[in-house]
DNA sequence: TGACATTGGATAGTATGACTCTCCAAACTT
DNA sequence: AAGTTTGGAGAGTCATACTATCCAATGTCA
């Protein structure tokens, strides 16, 4: 398909595709000639990602390039990819380097390689950031708040099982993340919502004194 | 305090201090003459909210501003009170509305008061999208997750007991969700990893075949 | 075959958000 | 009295993510 297909089908402006090019989101047609080239479903599959990841996920553009490129030369190994997808979705810097005590209370959880992966490491900035404005989360809370991210993984990794290429399973995990991480919070509130009904009763409004 | 101290123990400088006035991000100081005014520990406070929440939680100071105004200004209730702090830390809209078959999906999660709360209507959102760029969370895989939602918003409601009043309740719903909101994403990681450890095996590097 | 639209590619311009800078006169400090 | 600091207002800056304009070379269709 021309350009114009590719607008039409995709939902994104030709000049905006045009900057996805020069940016290196989308990768270039099919040159036919000096003015004319062909895209096809790897194009609009990419543009679906792209989008997500700006739109759900709020990834610049630089990290949206940065996921693509790392799209296209994945790791081998099937570890390595989940390592990579971590890498890819990190946070935006908001403090920068993790606290030390924050790096320690990692070893209380008793985790395979503690200290040494992208996820680990944000877990570690997050203690910091939360240290930083006064928060902390009690060892107990961490823990139980790990097992419950236990179950909620179980289903996750079920899912990068299949018999897909590197490429594809970095795809599906760093998609998976980004689009079921706001259904997880969402579903953190409600619960908070559940539970505070529960305990403060239905009722519509009930003065606090 | 003058605005030089303030901006030294805060670490903002004052133009941005200015800012924050001008945007009524953060109350005026006592006047005390043409171009003379004080602040006082309420606005060292304020301020530590209002970076926490803009480098941590990435609000923008619109949001901002409505937070601060929302903590001003809290409703009475109890539960009223965590329906504004989710309505707060709602996230920017990406889609739009939900779809009317995400609203379906949580009756199915038998919740008090369903479709009517924040929480419900940004789980609703977040399911359209994901939806929408075709990842479906199977009913199952949902109501799985919201159990372990449950086990972690036991902790976090627990810390809003206390007889404290409706302003500073907001306040801490408010910033200690977007402070831990990020440790549990990280959580989530690090359990994804545990549990792939766990399934392909913890060795460094194995290729996919 | 020739007018006219489309394309790839390059360059420049725009909109928004979040600051940051500059001025000014009126205090305050010394 | 000289010099610094302040509150307040307005304009300027910077980064990000587009969006618009131009151009010559095709392609398309009457």
């Amino acid at each position: 398909m021309r350009i114009s297909e590719l607008s039409e089908r995709s939902g994104v402006t030709i000049p905006t595709l045009k900057y996805y090019l020069r940016e290196g989101l989308l990768h270039p047609g099919e040159l036919q000639g000096a003015t004319r080239a062909t895209y096809d479903d790897s194009h609009l599959e990419r543009l679906r990602l792209v989008r997500t990841l700006v739109d759900v996920g709020r990834l610049s553009i630089e990290r949206v390039r940065e996921v693509v490129r790392a799209i296209d030369a994945p790791p081998a190994g099937r570890h390595e990819l989940l390592g990579a997808a971590h890498e890819a979705l990190r946070p935006h810097p908001a403090s920068g380097a993790p606290a030390p005590e924050a790096l320690e209370r990692l070893a209380a959880l008793d985790l395979p390689e503690c200290a040494h992966s992208p996820a680990s490491l944000q877990l570690a900035e997050a203690l910091t950031a939360a240290a930083a404005a006064g928060w902390s989360v009690e060892p107990e809370t961490l823990a139980r708040w790990l097992e419950a991210m236990r179950a909620v993984a179980e289903t996750d990794v079920v899912a990068e099982l299949g018999e897909v290429s590197p490429g594809e399973a970095l795809r599906y995990a760093i998609v998976g993340n980004v689009l079921t991480d706001p259904v997880l919070l969402a579903l953190r509130r409600v619960a908070q919502e559940a539970v505070s009904a529960e305990r403060f009763g239905t009722g519509p409004t009930r003065s606090p004194g």
